[in-house]
DNA sequence: CGTTGCATGTAAGGTGTTACATGATTAC
DNA sequence: GTAATCATGTAACACCTTACATGCAACG
């Protein structure tokens, strides 16, 4: 509205053309912490796991020096212990500008399910029925550590300050695993159902 | 038992190392239907694309070139129209007994979910709170549409003889994904008293 | 008579994984 | 003392997508 307005608007920042994952990583670092590639993996697979694929270590070192390259983050060195230093990555004003302009230009893609399980069900025909309930009753148990785990999230995001959009998507996670263990139970009933009948 | 079995048991075919997506194609013409490369595409599309991700068209005819090389896939040249030809594709015995071996030893990788509108939301603090309903909202109708699409596939799977498995996997996606509308009712609920609470 | 559907690819390039390599430190 | 953790990469390669190209047939 002002004409005199010179303050950096979001539509003003060029948006780089890179990949989704260099977003998500982006994203890690606007958390605001200095993190080691390392780290960031571990917060990956932590956190990010649990709505959206968790990258190999090397792709994120890949990603941070492609973001690093175009002024999105920084880095620094400092020391890890008497012999070894670390590099450490920080989100710079242009990184936080270019996601700020992301979340307000690019719509989100379709989500995307890659279901082993589903798949090998969908193929049941060629299945012998035990081998069927075995790879839904594996599917159960690892639900149930995901579950664990994603309460644990849940609980991290909501000790913390400024988390609330974290424990938004923590609480999805855990009431959607739930939701998925349901499915799983009655996909079994489902199964013996089918096994008898025949 | 029997010691004279010269059958062919599932654990005697070599398992070729081909990735998950040549697996796959060889399911869907696993129902034993003769297909075009076109015709798994929109398979792909209107089916697998439930549990597992769709490829792209591209990647379907290399897939198919693959899995005839392997000989698990025969080929052959119909008739499309007085003019020009097409390439319909079959699963071969040796295919089948393939994904049958598949199917008893390979375990289902941990399912993968790619969800872009989370992401967006796990990083709320840096959007405007309209925007991120917005995108939330959006998902809602996609999420109509794909239920709509769903249930279709459910009563095309109720109504083909032998296709139990197929209908069991429709079931699932449609209650999954009138799960995640709820899951999506509630987050904008959520978001509502975050976007209030300030 | 224009658009959509059918049908099949090639070429280029980007994305992402696996395997490997290294080595000090900390925990058991 | 041996395993796991921290930390960072490289090299090779596989996977997959996008863009492009082609052209008839059928539908409105």
């Amino acid at each position: 509205m002002s004409g005199g307005n010179t303050d950096l608007q979001a539509a003003d920042i060029a948006l780089p053309k890179i990949p989704a994952t260099a977003w998500a990583v982006l994203g890690i670092l606007s958390f605001g912490r200095e993190l080691t590639g390392y780290d960031i993996k571990n917060w990956s697979d932590a956190i990010l796991h649990f709505f959206y694929w968790s990258p190999a270590t090397s792709q994120i070192y890949t990603e941070l020096r492609r973001l690093e390259d175009l002024g999105l983050v920084s880095s620094r060195t400092v020391a890890r212990d008497e012999v070894r230093d670390k590099t450490v990555y920080a989100i710079t004003p242009i990184g936080t500008e270019a996601l700020r302009s992301w979340q307000a230009t690019v719509d989100a893609e379709a989500p995307v399910l890659k279901h082993g399980v589903l798949l090998r069900i969908w193929l049941g025909h060629l299945a012998e029925p035990d081998r069927l309930r075995e790879q839904v009753a594996d599917h159960r148990t690892r639900l149930l550590a995901e579950l664990a785990a994603a309460k644990e999230s849940q609980e991290q995001a909501d000790t913390q300050p400024d988390w609330a959009y974290p424990a938004l998507v923590a609480s999805w996670a855990v009431r959607r695993i739930e939701s998925e263990i349901e499915l799983t139970d009655s996909m079994l009933i489902d199964l013996n159902r089918l096994a008898n009948n025949r």
